[in-house]
DNA sequence: CAGCATACCTACTCGTGCGTAAGGTTACGC
DNA sequence: GCGTAACCTTACGCACGAGTAGGTATGCTG
């Protein structure tokens, strides 16, 4: 009922593939902004500009949704940080670029991608998904510190270099967060700075200094 | 209507402050468990075995009782790490106490604290409840390494020093993070790791050190 | 033992938003 | 030039959960 009278139509018709882009990015800026549940689909497929249903029809349940928001942004992200830091560099380089990437990356997507990542560490279904890429990351680094390690001669437990990296990638999180809060901060900078502070701990651990809790 | 016929009743007659406490246990678990969005004021009421609109009358709105959970356990959490790093000590001893006291505490509330910090993040109107604490520590945190630096007479720009603190609490919290989900691991230990990270980094910066980006 | 405050309950209202049914319009192959 | 498949719509059903109305029991104070 109610049929528009056969004029020329207020939408573009346009192939599924299109639409289904306009509808990620749609999907990413209400996510983001409003966060998981307090995002409607109404207003994200308002803002997508089109209907409801076609969300559902192309791209699922709400959850599917932001599945698929993560997925596009974090293999994005992987991409951009993999294609830096080529495997044949000596370590402190590596270092360097994926670090440079990765700031670099957060400082053009930061409504999209930080706020993104700050979504889906709260909500039991995402976390998952999220610990995946994170493990991935956290593997890398790892392996990088190990190689160098090996390189000198060193050996150092598997739990050790984990828990380092851990402490790395979360690092480089937090002055992310703290890049996308400062519209005004250079990438390039923090990740200057992030290299300073990792690399010269990192590198004086790699160089054998321990530390020790004192007495008490 | 239907009113029980007058016998021993279910439920146990209970000073107000008593309540409160019971109610803010169950909302910081259920909160913790399901996320604030999908924590159902029913389940909390129901947790703490009252019934809701005693939660209503005692703590307020969901938001309400959402910030009181914030409140008492960032307070709580203060309060360890302040009494343990006593100011007069030396910078190395202070961070490393402060380190040990953040670690014992989120190990001691896996599930209370670190995911309900996880949470905090995502959702606009306690994100910047919770940037406040954030911010109190990295002062904290920034002051305890600028004192150390002016003993030494070297002089270090604020944003730098600023920059540094974020970095080392992004990384503790990360570790936590890591401490929450693996319940086998030692609090003690894993500030012992974060120490080494943390101190040897920061102690080569203290101590002159700069890492320049190399060409290309 | 009145009376008053406090602790506590059951049982609703009502908004909001996910997901869908049913139908209209355009383009493309044959 | 006509089916048919893809694209797109409006308008609804329905569940879930926040918050409330209104009533009952208990104990303290005079």
């Amino acid at each position: 009922m109610l049929a528009r009278v056969s004029s020329t139509p207020a939408y573009k018709r346009l192939p599924r593939a299109v639409r289904e882009q306009q509808m990620l990015d749609a999907a990413v800026k209400v996510f983001s902004r409003r966060g998981f549940h307090a995002a409607s689909m109404d207003e994200i497929a308002d803002d997508a500009g089109i209907s409801k249903p076609m969300v559902y029809a192309y791209l699922g349940t709400k959850e599917e949704l932001f599945v698929a928001c993560l997925h596009r942004e974090g293999t994005r992200m992987t991409e951009a940080i993999a294609g830096a830091a080529a495997p044949d560099l000596p370590a402190d380089v590596r270092l360097w670029r994926g670090l440079r990437a990765f700031f670099g990356f957060v400082g053009a997507h930061r409504d999209g991608w930080a706020v993104l990542y700050r979504q889906a560490r709260g909500s039991q279904p995402f976390a998952g998904e999220l610990a995946t890429m994170r493990a991935r990351l956290v593997e890398v680094v790892a392996g990088m510190l190990g190689h160098a390690l090996r390189a000198e001669g060193r050996e150092v437990g598997e739990t050790e270099l984990e828990v380092v990296a851990y402490a790395l990638v979360g690092a480089s999180e937090s002055l992310a967060d703290w890049l996308a809060d400062h519209p005004e901060a250079d990438p390039e900078k923090t990740a200057t700075r992030m290299m300073n502070a990792a690399w010269l701990g990192a590198g004086r651990l790699l160089h054998g200094a321990t530390w020790h809790p004192p007495q008490v």
